[in-house]
DNA sequence: TTGTCTTAGAGGTCTGACCTTTTGGAGGAC
DNA sequence: GTCCTCCAAAAGGTCAGACCTCTAAGACAA
């Protein structure tokens, strides 16, 4: 029973200073002590303080502020200084989005993925959705009947009405994956839309993807709701061409 | 056809240097021509190129880097540098525990989330699973069953019994999200799993549980394992302690 | 062959100065 | 008294430069 295991060498990680002022913040937060509203001291001051320069305490606040944790304003008052924040979707969306077009997420999963969100979130709605969210929903889909509307304009207006869709399904964790991945996806899908041929077309296909998810809900038909909104997702991921990935063509 | 609109008076967002770096970087990456594994120029000629100061430039660095995009290595030789990187899953999950800890994300929110994402997996590794999957997951298993087992050694086998399902799906992104989410519940459930008083029972029954989900995937039988997978996270949390939010109680 | 020294290149850190924005008060003009 | 202008303070934003530390790789000695 004595020296059964080999000893194991795992390589020690050297920590380095913004990370422990990372450390610091995070302790704070995970004791209940810093909430959201909450300011942090000054920069210098919490550099003096954990015994750090300010370029430290700048660099993990940074961080943070990336991850929608933290929020800086610069002046004078009580406006000023750096507070705790609770703005997940941005920084969520631009992870996802380089993750995307490195590839390290395969295209298919991103859809796959959709489809098990949106899913849930199509089949909540049904039951669950507000009069202003389903007002929402409207409204997305007004913009995308719109005489006129660009393609930009178009597909802003689409996943408008997906977020909108997320959010009446009443999980804010899933809603706000929703919305990062579909913002991962905004420039890929846009250029997709451009190269499309029939634009009209596909348009009016949209539409009408749209309008019967829409009419699902409003009717408490959350198996139809879940199943159209897995058809239109599979089939929106297919008619777009095979450029989709978003990264330029390799050599 | 005119002044139909109010001007809306949108406020500047000033864009900061390490914000301009950041959009220097994501162009390059998003127009292709930085790929997985390339590096990145030295940080002084990065600074010098785009006119910033290096500590512009290391604060882009350290986001991108906190979001796995990047990767930095002291020392000289073809192994030093920033390059460019993919490991999506710490700072998904650094994001997602700080958030859980705010609140932004409640707690019944995370677990019906888990539940999307874990069913689809199960059930797709009932299909899919390659016998190094099956073989992760059983060894997880043996972990909880290891006599004299500590309850943090339990959970952490607990969570990779999980992931190993997630990853047995066949979906990197669902796979990354499902990690990520248990890695933010960790020290929420450690806390709560301390506070348990029957703790052996628990603990045979999560073994039981797990049991079930593997004989479901292993006949290839997803809907079982589907099913089997919702109750078990569903009675988990149920199970555990309320102070399961993982702040502590305020005043 | 093995160990030691040295050097160069890269990230890691610190200091201190200065810039810019914002608030709010002090003091004058009316 | 009211309004305006000006100014000081506070806070983040930026920069430049020096120095530290780590690592690879070559030179050289044992």
């Amino acid at each position: 029973m004595s020296s059964n295991q080999t000893p194991d060498w795992q390589p020690l990680k050297r920590s380095r200073a913004h990370e422990m002022v990372i450390d610091a913040i995070e302790e704070q937060i995970m004791a209940g002590l810093l909430r959201v509203g909450d300011p942090l001291p000054p920069e210098r001051e919490l550099a003096a303080r954990l015994q750090v320069s300010r370029a430290g305490v700048r660099e993990a606040v940074r961080v943070l502020e990336s991850d929608g944790i933290l929020r800086s304003q610069r002046g004078a008052g009580p406006e000023a200084g750096t507070f705790v924040s609770a703005l997940p979707r941005q920084g969520l969306t631009r992870l996802l989005r380089l993750h995307v077009a490195l590839a390290n997420f395969p295209m298919t999963d991103v859809v796959d993925a959709r489809v098990v969100l949106e899913r849930s979130s199509a089949e909540r709605a049904a039951s669950n959705a507000s009069t202003a969210a389903r007002a929402e929903m409207r409204a997305a889909l007004a913009r995308m009947d719109a005489p006129e509307v660009s393609r930009e304009a178009f597909n802003d207006a689409d996943t408008d009405f997906h977020i909108a869709i997320a959010e009446a399904g009443g999980n804010e964790l899933v809603a706000s994956l929703t919305a990062a991945i579909r913002g991962a996806l905004r420039i890929p899908i846009q250029q997709a839309v451009r190269a499309v041929e029939h634009w009209d077309s596909l348009a009016d296909r949209l539409r009408q993807d749209h309008r019967g998810i829409l009419d699902a809900i409003e009717a408490g038909d959350g198996p139809t709701a879940a199943r159209l909104t897995e058809e239109h997702i599979r089939r929106s991921a297919t008619d777009l061409p095979a450029g989709f990935g978003g990264v330029t063509e390799p050599t």
